[in-house]
RNA sequence: CGCGGGAUGGAGCAGUCGGUAGCUCGUCGGGCUCAUAACCCGAAGGUCAGAGGUUCAAGUCCUCUUCCCGCAACCA
């Protein structure tokens, strides 16, 4: 019997740097649509991979006095490091410097060529080294630079292998708008539809100006560019070569997953070259949105770059896992905030799967002996909570199998919540002081567990820790790797007679530190209302404070002694003032407004008795007085000593 | 007219084929005591950025306007 196969990429990662918590997400979320289609019963093959090649890696690596693959080879490691950190149960990882990869490149190119796809041109270009990327004048920035990064574009000519992607235009416009679930999410289709209709032009495919790559087979001078280096990766692995009836279980893909910057290459080029083959084509490319940090794009010299491995050792992978799954949605930028995480964690971790585990294992283990005993008969509650867990068995097959994991998520998560209604319904502590409710105690106790079973394989796929973990608490005989969905689409598969094993707290809530809550940004309200003066002056009867409240504020005049920049925040300021007994560190927001020299010496009102808060990580011991009415903003100065007390 | 994304209760978001505006967190009130200050129930809070149009009916479709965000290489 042969199961329906599944195929599932990532992109191949470029190490020229570590990977940030993007990256983690894309694999994250290949990794639970993989792990779902295992527990479905489908062979699964799983690719994630590094692209090895190019200029850019050429050069890091003579910057860094090594040869390009001693180069990639240890960034690669940390890769791998990282996939496993975060439980990727990918079935292989390619590398594009592989023998086997190489090979295969080759031999395409060969097959294209023979084809009569590929011919000898020259490329007489303006290009940008960092994007790797050729531009033609039109497509320059104002100032003439590159439209992607807006450096200098160099001007290059070279003989070149191109492509013929122009000759197959039309086909792949077609195949687009005939299939509308080829590109996810729509918004990409669209967007790839109005590319291609403004004509494509052939694509060169080899470079002579750099030799870290594979060479063009048929002319050693030349070496194959991205393109048909990249892309195929995804053949190699799946037997494209060396084993026919692999490749053909196998091939095509049934998504490739990518950024939505690559959309393209991959809706576009990839299609385009396996025509040229005569390969069919992937059913499928979805285009994942981006993580913005805070509000903000993550960017070096904001450093507020997310490393993965950080959080992993700080929260565990499969908190990580469930807040970048459930948290955002797929095909959408999404938001990424360590707060937000913590709050996920306590709420929906610990909260509310952690303690539901937590207190229906204690219950067992108070009430009878920690053995799980037979249901007999059901009432109209217990029949709810059978029907809600059918219920989100399906919501969760239907989502996962349509890449809508939040939605799959949150199908578990209020089939958990029903679970712990269901306690607050039945009251077993009350069922366990009437001898007369044994019966009814250990319906409820079996169909907790039962609950417990099910949740724990629908959670399999985004927590692979913690479905085993909640599977070996409750002591289930059979091994969890074996487990399959169908086993959960069934109610009553607990046996009777086992014993559960010892309540371990699965998540801790997590306490914030103060410092911790500085707080969530600034969303522009400022221009909303012109009248806020005047809403000011209406609330001020509703909030009116009492002179013993005010007097609370230690207000103070302190001179500013010290101004230093803020790293990594291009608003703060941290000031050293002088309260005339003490040197004190205040973090304030007025960078766009003041410099260094126009602060020094200023005497200001300090409020003294202000709760110390870390912004931006720096300890701010209290708050200057500023005035400050739309744009404009005005340190609050006075003519008095160090010290005077104002009020 | 550079490209693209967005604007929905205090915060973060969902909203399919137009048909009663939803979820999570937070806040307030109540309940419970098996449990990780947890869990359960209830409530308050939104003229869905604005204007116009199509329609019996618009958060959703059309037109225009305003504002925000990314296109700064860590690029998935």
């Amino acid at each position: 019997m042969s199961n329906k196969s599944f195929y599932i990429t990532t992109p191949i990662y470029y190490p020229s740097a570590k990977l940030h918590i993007g990256h983690a997400y894309c694999t994250t979320i290949a990794d639970a649509v993989a792990r779902y289609h295992r527990l479905a019963g489908d062979d699964v093959f799983f690719l994630t991979g590094s692209d090895e090649h190019g200029q850019k890696i050429q050069e890091k690596a003579e910057a860094a006095g090594i040869k390009p693959i001693e180069y990639t080879d240890k960034i690669v490691a940390e890769f791998q490091n990282l996939w496993k950190l975060l439980n990727i149960s990918n079935d292989d990882f390619l590398r594009t410097t592989q023998p086997r990869h190489e090979k295969v490149v080759q031999e395409i190119f060969r097959r294209v060529y023979d084809k009569g796809d590929i011919y000898k041109g020259s490329y007489k270009g303006l290009y940008c080294t960092p994007c790797e990327s050729f531009w033609t004048e039109l497509q320059l920035d104002e100032n003439g630079c590159c439209p992607d990064c807006g450096r200098p574009v160099k001007e290059v000519s070279e003989e070149a292998y191109f492509f013929k992607m122009s000759k197959y235009a039309d086909r792949i416009l077609k195949y687009i708008e005939e299939n509308p679930d080829f590109i996810q999410p729509v918004s990409r289709r669209n967007e790839m539809i109005n590319f291609i209709k403004q004509g494509l032009e052939d694509l060169c495919i080899s470079r002579t100006s750099f030799d870290w790559g594979i060479p063009v087979p048929i002319d050693e001078k030349h070496v194959i560019y991205v393109w048909f280096d990249a892309l195929t990766n995804y053949l190699t692995p799946i037997g494209f070569l060396d084993d026919p009836e692999k490749f053909k279980k196998f091939w095509p893909a049934d998504i490739h997953l990518v950024g939505k910057e690559i959309v393209r290459f991959h809706s576009i080029i990839w299609p385009c070259i396996l025509m040229a083959l005569d390969l069919p084509l992937p059913k499928q490319i979805y285009g994942h949105g981006w993580l913005v940090v805070d509000g903000t794009k993550m960017s070096k010299s904001l450093g507020n770059v997310i490393d993965p491995i950080e959080l992993i050792e700080k929260y565990g992978p499969d908190a990580i896992r469930y807040f970048l799954l459930r948290e955002i949605n797929l095909g959408q930028d999404g938001n990424f905030s360590e707060l937000a995480l913590v709050q996920r964690i306590n709420s929906d971790l610990a909260n509310d799967l952690g303690n539901l585990l937590h207190r229906t294992l204690n219950m067992v283990g108070k009430f009878q002996e920690g053995e799980v005993l037979a249901a007999k008969g059901s009432s109209e509650i217990d029949d709810s909570l059978i029907a809600e867990a059918m219920a989100a068995v399906k919501a969760f097959d239907d989502g996962m199998g349509t890449m809508k994991i939040s939605d799959a998520i949150k199908a578990v998560w209020s089939f958990i919540s029903r679970a712990n209604k269901y306690i607050d319904e039945t009251a077993p502590w009350t069922l366990a002081k009437d001898p007369d409710k044994k019966q009814e105690l250990a319906n409820v106790m079996y169909n907790l567990v039962e609950a417990m079973r099910i949740v724990s394989v629908l959670v399999s796929p985004f927590m692979p820790v913690t479905a085993g973990k909640i599977w070996q608490q409750l002591n289930l005989p059979e091994d969890f790797s074996e487990v399959r969905l169908d086993s959960v689409r069934k109610w009553g598969n607990t046996p009777v007679g086992i014993h559960i094993g010892k309540p371990e707290q699965l998540f801790p809530r997590i306490e914030l530190a103060k410092e911790d809550v500085v707080q969530e940004p600034k969303k522009n309200t400022a221009n909303k209302k012109n009248k806020s003066g005047d809403e000011a002056d209406k609330n001020a009867g509703d909030n009116l404070i009492t002179i013993d409240d005010f007097s609370k504020i230690k207000l103070q005049v302190v001179e500013i002694t010290g101004v230093e920049p803020v790293p990594k925040a291009d608003k703060l300021l941290k000031l050293t003032v002088d309260t005339g007994t003490e040197k004190r560190q205040v973090v304030s927001g007025i960078a766009q407004y003041y410099t260094a020299d126009q602060l020094i010496g200023k005497k200001v009102i300090l409020v003294m008795n202000l709760k110390p808060a870390k912004l931006r990580g720096v300890e701010s011991q209290g708050m200057i007085l500023a005035a400050s009415k739309d744009d404009a903003l005005e340190v609050v100065t006075v003519d008095m000593p160090i010290g005077s007390i104002v009020k």
